[in-house]
DNA sequence: CCAGATGATGAGCAATAGCTCAGGAGCTTG
DNA sequence: CAAGCTCCTGAGCTATTGCTCATCATCTGG
């Protein structure tokens, strides 16, 4: 009975979560309580966190933080802005932005009336549809906006998309086709199939879009995650790349450049139908200028980010 | 600029609930951050908690019963309360409190300190005593608060008491009488007669006591176990009984009834000494006033029940 | 059926958090 | 402007928590 112990392990992990945070008793009360030893409350509560039984939410707008969106949504004309407190610790940190996507993904899939959400890349996203809330809406349909398959021809680019169907039982719409195809002419191909072509016409529907932002710099996720070559992100880098959002890379202005991977790409462009807000997650000091360029050429029309961040956008 | 430093300490507050709860640093690095002692931090954290800038909420069908838990104890000021998630496949099932009704009994017996645990009657009692763990503890007594022998004469009756002493090799003190006497003068007769006024001294005594509460309509359990006939039933419910305790039949304000049955019951009566814990152990909707009406009688002052009654009683 | 792997457990210790208290800054009031 | 007051602060102590390690039970594959 291994699912059954470990079913009430978790109830027990619930419990303890909630004498300890909510009720506010100390572990050593709940060990008596629940009949186990205090070390085993302890790795109760622990797991009661790693399981994300329990989550927090900060009520309170941050003055600073709520500012800094505020300017932001000003001067970007952005539908939609958060700032979190800066994590001076770890600024390299998703942990912050993630809560707030997936508090977002949260309200928008609560929602009765069916809702598209399109699912872009970056570890903010994938660390957002994580935590978000399960919750019973069959009639939503999540989307990918970017191929699973990388160079080498596996599926282990993190399947997010189907986490968030998971949790939610929404029909579901990864891409399957590689990040990037050998010529352009196979590319313009394969967008014209159907399955893939279905899942463009749903994501040009999507009701809310969520996408990373990467830097192109050495360090390029892009490049560090295997989809692209050294030589593809210097080439890019060469023609003005920025910065990118589902694998398109952008300059300095925010345009989508028309050379390199951008012809051989699957994943849908990040364009913003006007009607559908496009929420870029990021953070970090190499990526200012990434973030700042897709919010200059209307790329993204929406952005989560930290103090830190949204303070250097500003100033630039 | 009272509202203004008002204004930024709950700021400041929220921030170190932030940095304490979702990005988990520890008050001393966020004295750090905010530039204040660890103990100034502490006291954010706290502030942040108090002022209730930041909620917890707990995923897990558990979380509803430890709130349904802690609501009905404040309500009616219960030393002990469970409250199980519902069954749906078997809402009357008595499983589920069964186990937490066993195991407060382990709990209890494991006292190497002699304990008096008294029982009363019900399938969930029956069903707990089943499950206790076997346990060698000699010098706890167990009590029966009701007679054991049925309107024909037979001692049919299970013999619940009998045992959980076979479990825990405890002295035992079954009540040999029957349920009920052909007069009220017989019954005061035999309430005196030495074995039994030992039998009353012991439970007075008891620690614990565990008892089932049964709702007084035409399926009530004393009538099906042939306890009670259909007239004496209806004659009770005529009365005003709307539950019953060891066969103690009592109102919707949960006050014991001075007529019919009662005068000639010999189980011990339902009032609570204030320092024995007296547990009633029910579910189910059929049976949800007459628990409603005990609590508020204070013929019990602990409960074990489900959700779905658990949260009927609250309703009502 | 046994050896090794896996994972749970409690003891004990080090880190962390919570609390009390005495002192001091800043505000109010006479 | 000084006394009285409140409220904040940091020091230092104690309670609580997190973690490591040795042990033990259970599972798995040969």
């Amino acid at each position: 009975m291994a699912a059954e112990n470990e079913k009430s392990r978790l109830d027990d992990a619930a419990r303890a979560g909630w004498l300890y945070f909510i009720a506010g008793h100390t572990q050593d009360e709940i060990a008596k309580m629940l009949q186990v030893s205090r070390a085993s409350a302890q790795r109760l509560v622990s797991l009661c966190l790693a399981e994300r039984l329990i989550t927090f939410r900060l009520e309170h707008p941050i003055a600073e933080c709520m500012e800094l969106a505020a300017r932001l949504k000003e001067r970007f004309q952005l539908s939609h802005c958060e700032v979190v407190p800066a994590d001076l610790a770890a600024p390299q940190s998703t942990a912050g932005i993630a809560e707030r996507c997936a508090n977002l993904l949260d309200a928008t899939l609560r929602s009765e009336t069916p809702v598209i959400v399109a699912l872009g890349t970056g570890r903010a996203v994938r660390a957002a549809v994580e935590r978000v809330t399960p919750i019973d809406r069959p009639n939503h349909q999540i989307v990918s906006l970017v191929g699973n398959i990388s160079a080498d021809g596996s599926a282990s680019f993190y399947d997010t998309v189907g986490r968030l169907a998971d949790r939610t039982g929404a029909r579901h719409y990864p891409m399957p086709l590689p990040f990037l195809m050998s010529s352009e002419d196979e590319r313009n191909k394969m967008v014209r199939i159907e399955p893939i072509a279905k899942v463009k016409a749903v994501a040009a529907k999507a009701d809310l879009r969520l996408v990373g932002i990467g830097q192109m710099d050495q360090k390029a996720q892009v490049h560090v995650d295997g989809f692209v070559t050294r030589d593809e992100l210097f080439e890019m880098m060469r023609q003005g790349a920025i910065g990118e959002i589902t694998g398109w890379a952008y300059d300095s202005k925010g345009r989508l450049l028309k050379a390199g991977t951008n012809k051989r790409l699957t994943s849908i462009p990040p364009e913003v139908p006007a009607r559908t807000t496009t929420i870029g997650a990021a953070v970090g000091a190499a990526k200012v200028s990434a973030i700042a360029a897709a919010l200059n050429g209307r790329l993204i029309n929406g952005l989560i980010t930290d103090e830190a961040t949204a303070r250097a956008i500003l100033e630039r």
